[in-house]
DNA sequence: CATCCACCAAGAGAATTTTCATGAGATTGT
DNA sequence: ACAATCTCATGAAAATTCTCTTGGTGGATG
């Protein structure tokens, strides 16, 4: 379970870090929003824990931002603003839950607790996922095919991952390209037509099942069939 | 989206439906534990509302007995124990939100906004259409038949959507051109000829039955016989 | 410095959609 | 039943749109 924590008392987060590692939570922490912000489009978190006011960027921004790119990533927003409208503002720009400081930190545990349930729910995969004869472990960036390791660059296994993690779906260019790099994108140029070529061409070439199927016009899909 | 509101006081519950469904949610109420529990279990809800004290089987229980029965639905608690431990308490049983009464009637209308986003975004489109041994999958672009997976192009899925939509009837040709082309530009040649040509081709060869049915002089039915 | 990787761009190549030519089958009137 | 006429199926090709391949550049890394 991975989390980010983005707020700029270092007072509050250094501690909180802490604890939420001793929890057994792998943590990040930035301290300022465009950090948060960065952290948050290229990493793949399971929870965003975010203060409202931050330098740079809000939180309410990188939440917006968030959910504009499309990730389901819960937020929990942690902050001194406690009028009903600010909450409700903070609940309304995509928030999951809010809380108030000063907070009860067995509170703050038990929220996070239950923000990651969900996704544990919903999410039943184990970490290493698997699709026909294809078995990826993304936290040592190693890809098995018909048990043979196949090294993947970082690129690579990042799409990798996203087919992997939706197989059978049709992945436009548009949602490929939100995920695999975060500023906007206009296909001026053909990267993921070429990043597509590279990881065929170690996953798919000399094993006959095709395994990303192009949809034209559209994007990608990935699986079996 | 389907709201169970279980609350035994009436004076909270009623106008709190009333509320709910001027929102524009579907609501059903329950005023006591063992209601709760039936409707809870044998209806699919998008959110659940559970007060915590409650006759015969408490707001907890309820939780409880929901998620074993592996329904990821949310959870929100709506009550008066107001200390820490009561709130981890509710949180660990499995809800997903806890809001303390007195409340402020527009912030549970946030936080029940909050926790349905969160079940339609995670939500796939699944609205197949099937028809004999046939499954379409308009938002993957797919069809399946006799299990395997067919791609077929836009146009193809176009017309195959407008087909299964409208199973067993005549379709006429000026009804299948107003689906597939805009007003302004009316293909002057036999393309609906040969785009069901192309769509056979890829679902009826191959397979015995018959499913595009040419009525001459008029359209296209089809279906089985 | 050598290597690996991300990115770019342009021509080759492939898929899709439309059009055309043609023949087979259906329909109608006589 | 027969011919004239209309409609559809079919294959092939043109037009269009999009993808793939390739070679190269620059930056980071070791």
């Amino acid at each position: 379970m991975k989390i980010l924590l983005v707020d700029d008392e270092t007072e509050l987060s250094d501690p909180l870090s802490r604890i939420l590692l001793q929890e057994g939570y792998q943590v990040d922490v930035a301290n300022n929003g465009a950090a948060g912000m960065n952290l948050a489009l290229q990493n793949q978190y399971d929870l965003l824990i975010l203060d409202w006011m931050l330098p740079h960027h809000s939180g309410i921004e990188i939440c917006r931002s968030v959910r504009s790119h499309f990730l389901a990533t819960p937020v929990l927003f942690l902050t001194a603003k406690d009028t009903v409208d600010d909450r409700v503002d903070g609940l309304d720009a995509g928030a999951d839950d809010y809380l108030v400081k000063p907070f009860e930190l067995r509170e703050l545990l038990a929220r996070v607790r239950a923000l990651l349930r969900r996704s544990t729910l919903e999410m039943p995969n184990s970490d290493r996922l698997k699709v026909a004869d294809l078995e990826l472990d993304p936290d040592n960036q190693v890809v098995y095919r018909q048990g043979k390791a196949i090294d993947l660059s970082e690129k690579e296994i990042q799409l990798l991952t996203y087919f992997m993690e939706h197989p059978e779906r049709l992945l436009t260019h548009e949602e490929i390209y939100r995920y695999l790099w975060q500023a906007d994108e206009q296909p001026s140029s053909n990267v993921l037509a070429a990043l597509v070529r590279l990881l065929r061409r170690k996953i798919e070439i000399k094993h006959e099942t095709q395994l990303i199927h192009t949809v034209y016009g559209k994007g990608y899909r990935f699986g079996i069939n």
